[in-house]
DNA sequence: TAAAGCAATATTGTTGACAATAAGCGTGTT
DNA sequence: AACACGCTTATTGTCAACAATATTGCTTTA
């Protein structure tokens, strides 16, 4: 079974809204651009396991690369964590435990409550209120579907919104561009918990009233507050699921 | 004049503690891996320019490697943010101004507040009592050099002590892998200002003291205020120079 | 004279072959 | 039988040539 045929289109899965559709990548008409690309949807959708082995001939013909672009493709997987390398040894799929969860949500909280407080003082008015509607649209689609799996889509959405609005580049793009895959990966991992749709979304309107009034620090503490919460949800699953094995 | 005999070993220039001594890059003997490392280093200390363009072929054989390991050592400054890359174009070291240095601080703000707090949760006591040293030894030199340039090293030793003693691998990876870097270059740029040595002494006494009480929040707090107090301060110096212009 | 198009050049992107290193496996020894 | 040694194989690291793209400078034309 090959990976045949690699579109020049951005693969990402995202439902909505396409979370990297104004970053620097979606230019990237390079076999060796597009084959990041390729390489990490696999290995974030599962399709290439977690700890497996990234055989270099192997995947090159598999994406119909020579081996050059596929080690840059490496190269840049492992500046985002996804990959592991050691030298003259290979690469791998960087392989999650609770340890890593909880790391990963420690470094959200602070820099998505930085960007919080900044987007309270920086977002303009047309962001807010297209934040409420994208809210509204989010709480529809839990409403409709029994709050099982859409928390996803929406609260990415939402975070995205956010953290562009803080109007700092080099925030948004460890966020957006670094930290992001790390979280789809995790998420895609674990996404047979359920999510805690009906109070995220409580938590989202308070966050929303915090940015209509400026109110910097306490969109900031929301924020943590936000993360650090879903931060505990996940560590109460984890830990449950290994006492259960 | 030519880059000849890349060695082996950490070209870091830091003074007093190597901060990369434990990290991966170490043992990275491969070309590829001492390319980047000699690469950084002539960017940090910008014996390559702001702004200047990388030539693949005129690099490769400065440095007498192939175009195959420059360019992977090339992929992995950009990921680091000292190398800007546009396809087919070409990379060029990343020029940066004051709005740059602005969200460099607050990113540090976010994740070095939150280091500061895990840290009095967890680190050792004996790792409390070593910075309290390291605080020592840096007060003697400020007092010998008449508090003049010596700032850097001491307070890059203290950052990184703490950062480390918050037990979470991944701040600590954002922190002293990529952005240690990007810092490094900008104060590179702007030696030429005197630093705030007395205040900085004295905002470390304060903050060894919520470590040693196990105050998370009042490290994080005293952190934050350390670095925010370092961006205004910088803010101050580069809007005047612009004036004076 | 200025602008636009074209040709020449330089630079980046890509490839397949070669070299160096590590992993796997069988054999021999204690 | 278990361990160690060395050989074979597989995989990564590196290189130099080729292809594709962008830049430069010249010529031509309005």
């Amino acid at each position: 079974m090959k990976h045949s045929n690699i579109k020049p289109t951005n693969a990402s899965t995202s439902a909505t809204t396409n979370v990297n559709s104004d970053t620097s990548e979606a230019d990237d008409n390079t076999l060796s651009g597009r084959t990041t690309i390729a390489l990490r949807e696999a290995i974030v959708t599962g399709k290439i396991k977690a700890g497996e082995k990234l055989n270099e001939p192997k995947l090159a013909s598999q994406y119909n690369v020579s081996r050059g672009p596929l080690r840059e493709a490496i190269r840049r997987l492992v500046s985002m964590g996804l990959v592991q390398h050691i030298p003259h040894v290979g690469a791998r799929v960087t392989p999650i435990d609770l340890e890593h969860i909880i790391e990963l949500y420690e470094v959200r909280e602070a820099l998505e409550g930085m960007a919080a407080g900044l987007a309270a003082q920086n977002m303009s008015e047309d962001d807010i209120a297209e934040l409420r509607n994208l809210l509204e649209i989010h709480r529809q689609h839990v409403e409709d579907n029994a709050g099982n799996y859409m928390q996803a889509e929406g609260d990415f959405d939402f975070h995205y919104q956010i953290i562009k609005g803080s109007g700092n580049a080099l925030l948004t793009q460890q966020l957006c561009n670094e930290l992001y895959h790390l979280i789809r990966m995790f998420r895609f991992q674990t996404s047979r918990f359920k999510a805690r749709s009906n109070r995220a979304l409580i938590e989202h309107e308070q966050l929303i009233y915090a940015l209509e009034n400026r109110d910097s620090s306490l969109a900031e503490m929301l924020m943590r507050r936000h993360i650090a919460r879903a931060k505990e949800s996940i560590k109460l699953n984890l830990t449950q699921v290994n006492e259960e094995q």
